[in-house]
DNA sequence: ATGCTCCCTTGACCCAGATCAAAGTTCACT
DNA sequence: AGTGAACTTTGATCTGGGTCAAGGGAGCAT
């Protein structure tokens, strides 16, 4: 599960824990699209005093499932999946967090999923007591989280909808363009279309499966498919081009697309 | 889809719109389970003061998907629906809602689904603009709101499990379970054992496939498996009994089965 | 009663995707 | 370069649930 990236990290606390330094949310990638966005300066010093930075390379477990949580975290980069488990081992991966993305399940004691790092994660914890103490007192972070959760609900619904009535095909076209959308991407320089989309898959075929209520094998037979129609470019197992979106979208059968 | 039940209600608004008079609240049959429980005596005068009861007939449409939303709601009785569909037919229930739950997407223009009284439905309305002023006002209705959304997060990250990685039979098991827990039951003179639940499906059949992502066929088949195996009784096409819910549990692979 | 309509069940058959089984890639490590 | 482990693809076959097509009930109107 493991995998080589970027930063080849280790899962061990920065030294960036000084208290009161305000250049260090000033500097923050996810300053403005975490539920950080919209806080007041009250607000963000708050959370800026309770917060430490860490990273979690590729396949740590963040939350145990049923555990009690212990910490929320902002994601900063990476990609975190989020797994529901029948005890006879089926498995679910009920959501993936991207950079920007919260994590952590409020007013609750135990965890109800289990939280594993994808790829190598750099995250901005708040230990859980000290997150949950601050809610009450800002109005203003609350209301940003309450807006965030209301988002993570409707896409959740979204996938209900892909779960119980899409075929294979449009499963993981849909889970491509869902990726494409989240990750960053990178430069095309071998494509003439600029319209061209190139990036990273966060997950193994394993794991794609996991998401899409499918097996290995079919996700893999799927790309294949895609891949002989145009739709996809398979760089190698974990780089995909989208030549054109539309067309994706339309493989998808993406409401969304105009 | 409509069907007699008990009320022979008709689509209008009663006269009890009277805006001061406390005992609306107070003698509400849902006052300590909605999100009306843990608001104080101010937050539940401002909402009464906006709030309209209103007889909605089975069948009827509440609020239309894609449409902007014109009100809010609680359930006070019966069964609402919420549906998505994609253009060329294929549908999935997302939702089922029961008495004491909440009706609308706050902080949204637009409505993510569709709503539909399942039975003969009693709602207790605000209309949107009133019911989202009044958000920000009382913070205290705003974290009842964002902790009911929680929980409604989980129950759809649960579902997800379900849809992705059970089978027919444990589908179906699955989902006699919720209605038994959501609705209210009835007496069971005829049975010995006193531990049996009997109660009446809000759904019909192609409702339930569409809430479990499987054909009317595959949800009939596996009802009359599940009274072949003794695990339920069908007394006639919506009333069911359980006579033993660990068998049912056991059945639905219900990992909260003790 | 009779017939109608709307659901629901049952049966026969089919197929998308699962399962089982190799073989091919990729990449880290000698 | 060579080896091994992990991941991915591909092929053959199987099967759970879908599809198509008849029947049953139950409730309502005549």
């Amino acid at each position: 599960m493991s995998r080589p990236s970027a930063a080849g990290a280790v899962c061990e606390e920065l030294s960036l824990s000084y208290v009161e330094n305000p250049t260090r949310c000033g500097t923050c990638a996810i300053r403005h699209k975490a539920i950080c966005a919209a806080l007041c300066a009250g607000e963000i010093n708050a959370l800026n005093r309770i917060s430490r930075r860490r990273l979690v390379p590729a396949g740590q477990t963040i939350l145990g499932e049923g555990e009690a949580h212990t910490i929320f975290a902002n994601i900063v980069s990476g990609v975190v999946k989020l797994t529901k488990t029948l005890d006879d081992g089926r498995q679910h991966i009920i959501g993936l967090l991207f950079a920007s993305d919260f994590l952590g399940r409020a007013f609750r004691r135990d965890n109800p999923y289990f939280a594993e790092a994808a790829t190598d994660v750099e995250l901005c914890v708040f230990p859980a007591g000290g997150f949950e103490k601050l809610l009450p007192e800002h109005p203003g972070l609350e209301h940003r989280l309450f807006q965030y959760t209301l988002t993570e609900l409707d896409a959740c619904q979204e996938w209900m909808l892909l779960l119980a009535r899409k075929r294979a095909e449009e499963r993981v076209a849909s889970f491509l363009l869902m990726i494409a959308k989240r990750v960053p991407g990178m430069d095309c320089p071998h494509m003439g279309n600029t319209a061209g989309i190139r990036f990273q898959l966060p997950l193994s075929r394993a794991e794609i499966s996991d998401c899409l209520g499918l097996t290995i094998e079919t996700v893999s037979r799927q790309m294949t498919r895609l891949k002989t129609k145009g739709v996809i470019e398979l760089i190698n197992y974990r780089e995909i081009v989208i030549p054109d979106v539309r067309a994706l979208q339309g493989a998808a059968y993406d409401a969304s697309a105009a």
